[in-house]
DNA sequence: GATTCGTATTGACGTGGATCAACTTTCCCG
DNA sequence: CGGGAAAGTTGATCCACGTCAATACGAATC
């Protein structure tokens, strides 16, 4: 809207991916340095995004999948009712846009939820790069299929409680493993990806913190009894087993 | 069990994919004969298996994943407490066990519901065969962007009414696209595919019913007012768009 | 045809979480 | 710094759906 103070819009730029400190939970993730070098060639940085900018919207055709560098995003759809429902949320390392490479549109909106800056992969160079990299190629099949495997988990149906100790931890896990945690997202926002109301989820944060499971301060918190969260999230943030410290 | 009146236990078979009645619903869509006759080296029949029978159970290494040739198949997962989540029904054409790419081993157990056959895909083969195929590469990944549609739409929250009304008319599509379609399934299963109560189902069937949407004779259904499920099923069955009638 | 067992239907009741509403706090942006 | 809007909290009420329980029906076995 008022893109004023930045010095230089940095939109399209060449990116050393050999440089990212995200490599190892991207793509590049056991590629060799002249696999890594060809998919530098067709891969390049878009943002920084301010916060609500779109970085694509529900219809539009399908050209590329991005990989988060920083920030944080949401994929959202807005139903028949015109009422708004977060599909995921996509933080540093993880890939967005997977889903419109079969009917060749987007089915989802992506915005930032704050400033955020992604890598571009446009999707037919990428496809063929990975026709002659098999590594590549294997880790496309393995990010998506563990997206599959997300949203699988996500569809199960669980409490209200144990949908958000679950989330809690999930989000633990891909934000670097610790037990404090900043909420990027408003409490709608998480409310609407885990199906429940916005009042719902603020109550449980309160119960959960009575209980002495978590601290909450506005946004921040500090996770103080993780095997009591995990004995009420079980089944759901099993899937971050990657980063297995070094 | 007690597999006696079978002649012969076909369980390892070479199939020529182009003689398939499924080819264009299946891996073959979209390759040139040289291509398909690559596919169909690696490619091998598995069954009849009986209902009841397991394919995979959860666990189990990652070896290959199949497509449905006949009959129906549900894949499942026993959660903490011992009870048993359907997370998806298969029918002829569909893949199955694209989720343990990721994790190299089993998230589910898949078992035939009424006698069935697959193809077996030896997933390093394919993988490797995808990479001279830039078509079946192609495939793989829109077959497996549509699977995370389908489950992203599975996930987000819709009445217990409109879940089924969705149910109903996807399964319509898959299995033909008229109108009259057989619950292969107990009712059991869909409610736990749908996260329902099989008590609901039964209600909401009968509802339906003395609505005058459709008939209901045991497993047989015949949907006499297909535009009023879609009012209520709404966004549901909107990905199978394949088979346009020829 | 009787017996049994799993599946389906139907009714009565309880409850988790949605909805509605009032209020408070924080965050913007001038 | 101030005012207005969005975000968050908290309480009161309601209802869709789950749970429990009883019954009916179908398919398989003898």
């Amino acid at each position: 809207m008022h893109g004023s103070r930045k010095v230089v819009n940095i939109t399209r730029l060449r990116q050393a991916c050999r440089t990212c400190t995200l490599m190892e939970l991207c793509l590049p993730m056991g590629l060799t340095s002249d696999d890594i070098q060809a998919l530098e060639k067709i891969v390049h940085v878009k943002g920084p995004l301010d916060r609500g900018a779109h970085l694509f919207r529900e219809g539009d055709a399908f050209q590329a999948i991005y990989a988060v560098r920083h920030g944080a995003l949401k994929t959202y759809s807005i139903d028949a009712d015109g009422r708004e429902h977060v599909l995921g949320f996509h933080l540093p390392g993880e890939l967005l846009g997977l889903d419109a490479i079969y009917p060749r549109y987007n089915r989802c909106s992506a915005v930032a939820l704050a400033s955020a800056s992604v890598c571009v992969l446009p999707f037919t160079q990428l496809a063929q790069l990975a026709q002659k990299v098999s590594g590549l190629q294997a880790t496309i099949l393995r990010l998506m299929s563990k997206d599959l495997s997300m949203s699988a988990n996500l569809a199960t149906d669980h409490t209200a409680e144990e949908r958000l100790a679950g989330f809690l931890l999930s989000l633990a896990q891909r934000t670097g493993g610790g037990t404090e945690l900043r909420l990027v997202m408003p409490r709608r926002d998480i409310a609407s990806y885990l199906r429940l109301a916005t009042e719902t989820v603020s109550r449980l944060l309160a119960r959960f913190q009575q209980e002495g499971l978590l601290e909450v301060h506005r946004k921040e918190l500090r996770l103080t009894d993780l095997e009591g969260l995990r004995e009420l999230g079980g089944s759901f943030e099993m899937l971050d087993r990657r980063r297995h410290r070094s």
